[in-house]
DNA sequence: TTGTACGCGTTATCAG
DNA sequence: CTGATAACGCGTACAA
């Protein structure tokens, strides 16, 4: 008796195949009227509400997302788009995007896609409906032909730190972001607030056009101080380490070199920074540098660097909120929002204007 | 005419709803029939398959996951479990697992579990066979009632770098990892053979039994070489920077300082640098440096530090292969597997003995 | 406001 | 070796 106590108990506590069914027998209605209420439906009365709950509640249900998706034709799934290798721009991001998902019960598919590598795959998974959302990190929120590729297939998009105009898209397609130009400026004005004069900038490649913003912000700045533009030297990174050596290594030889360096992420900041002090440089008596990004590599690094911070978890909170909203209810239109970025100071650029 | 073909050619390009049944159709052959080769099935006669393959290629078919899942009652997924933040060694291993799953057709799904979060959420995903198959890394991998729950769900598991002995569970449950014990006994030698008689060690948190196995081969090395064991100073750190600062500012502020520190991870050790250039000693003149894990930033930073590679990336293969296998043959032992480390030499290991 | 019957694309059972 | 048919669990159309 208690035995058979203990095992009902058991079918309960794991819920096996809990179904729709088992529940509409618990509550004593319907199967559809269960699905009206998990789906939030209207015409549905208090009383029903609450018995389907109670009954949901007890039974611990979970509605199966297989058959959902079958029926629904939906994969319940974001697909999150990003050049590998994986960085902090990446984690970052994720730790945004991942409790909206788990929330909304939806899944995080991730989808590296190499620069050089065959996009067949992706466009294969896009043509099938792998992803109801795309989230695109850049470089490749840049992509014409990638934004193309989903829209075509009736799939939402969010572009991340991307340059593109959605306006000029006839798409429904939003982005979220940075003010790039601001942030270049503000750094431009707190290098000549400094005595700076001459400046380096390491930029992403050029597909990377929010990089190239900043950049246009840091011109604006020197204009406002009358510094001549023949002060900056600009060159192209890939955005790792390497490349922030190898721009560092012809940035620093030359005969007057900059007093401070820009560089387009902080993977490349702490490229310059080896560079120099292997060049016998220290930082920043002899040379100051600022990343871009706020990757805690900044912080750790020795000397811990100044760097401009992009709510990176913030991107991906807003993007899966945007594609969740964008999936619950369709022909919205796209939209597009800024989120601040924050300047973190730090010794890594000195104070020429002090002894 | 022309454009009844185009017609055509666009409707088989767009492979919408293309099911078993137009691939049946095509073929001129039952439904059962393309779904037995698709799956590999014996007792198919070549001819058929042929027909078969033929159509499946012509109409660009995939099979619809969904439609699989719920009749199947699997998810065809996978599940890798990790402590935030994300750090290089997720981001490593899933280099390696992502891949795989891709060949497979098998979805990832990212599931962070925070040390004082809840469990109730991974425990509700497991009873509800969201994945078939979990990947768990360190620290979770030590986690017993973790390992437990999966498995009296019935689902398969790998554990990476995890101290437990999956002998003594009865349990189906592989392993992969390295051998720290011999790890940590290279790195002793490695220290010895320079100089070093006065040795600190900054070990994971006390969970993290793999660490101590490291801290074991430290020791015996140094009992080979009849250096006495007082001269081991040990720390127990939390894998972050700020948890190695914390520790070298007592470790480094003792009368009889080590003249070399063996931290847990690459992390702790980047935290010991900049607490010993605070403190205004010189790597590796003052002060020699190693960390663990074989991270980017050894690498970037400043100086560039030894640390050991553990091939993260073959981690994340091994385990996911593993785990698609014994899905794909249930009822298989567990297995383990020890893969091979790296010491990588670095400036920041000063030998003692030249000058 | 609630309930019935059907179909989404597969795989499994069983008969041919 | 091959094919018809049922079921997996849910949402939609429609009737009540």
């Amino acid at each position: 008796m208690s035995g058979g106590t203990a095992l009902t108990e058991l079918n309960a506590s794991t819920n096996r195949n809990t179904t729709l069914e088992t529940v509409a027998r618990e509550a004593g209605v319907s199967i559809k009227s269960v699905s009206r209420v998990l789906n939030g439906e209207a015409f549905v009365s208090e009383k029903m509400r609450d018995k389907v709950n109670h009954a949901i509640a007890k039974l611990e249900f979970k509605p199966n997302m297989a058959a959902r998706q079958l029926r629904g034709q939906r994969s319940y799934s974001l697909a999150l788009v990003y050049e590998p290798p994986a960085s902090e721009f990446l984690t970052g991001v994720l730790e945004g995007v991942l409790p909206e998902c788990r929330k909304a019960s939806y899944k995080l598919l991730l989808e590296p896609l190499g620069a050089t590598e065959s996009r067949s795959h992706i466009l294969r998974m896009i043509q099938s409906r792998a992803a109801d959302g795309y989230i695109l990190l850049p470089p490749l929120s840049e992509d014409k032909s990638l934004i193309d590729a989903i829209v075509k297939a009736n799939c939402a998009v969010v572009l991340v730190a991307s340059s593109v105009d959605i306006d000029q898209l006839n798409y429904p397609v939003s982005k979220v972001g940075i003010d790039d130009f601001a942030a270049g400026r503000s750094l431009g004005h707190y290098f000549i607030e400094r005595g700076h004069r001459r400046i380096g900038y390491i930029g992403l490649r050029a597909q990377h056009l929010t990089a190239n913003r900043r950049g246009e912000g840091l011109k604006s700045a020197m204009q406002d101080a009358s510094i001549p533009l023949d002060n900056l030297s600009i060159f192209d990174g890939t955005a790792t380490f390497e490349s922030g050596v190898a721009a560092a290594q012809t940035l620093l030889s030359k005969e007057r070199r900059p007093t401070v360096v820009f560089a387009g992420n902080d993977y490349m900041a702490a490229g310059v920074i080896s560079c120099a002090v292997a060049m016998g440089l220290t930082i920043p008596e002899d040379l100051s540098i600022t990343g871009f990004d706020g990757a805690d590599l900044s912080e750790m690094f020795v000397p811990p660097f100044m760097t401009v911070k992009q709510p990176l978890k913030e991107y991906g909170e807003w993007a899966a909120k945007r594609l969740l909203s964008a999936l619950a209810n369709p022909k919205q239109e796209g939209i597009q929002d800024t989120l601040p970025f924050t300047l973190i100071p730090r010794n890594s650029v000195k104070n020429l204007n002090q002894k």
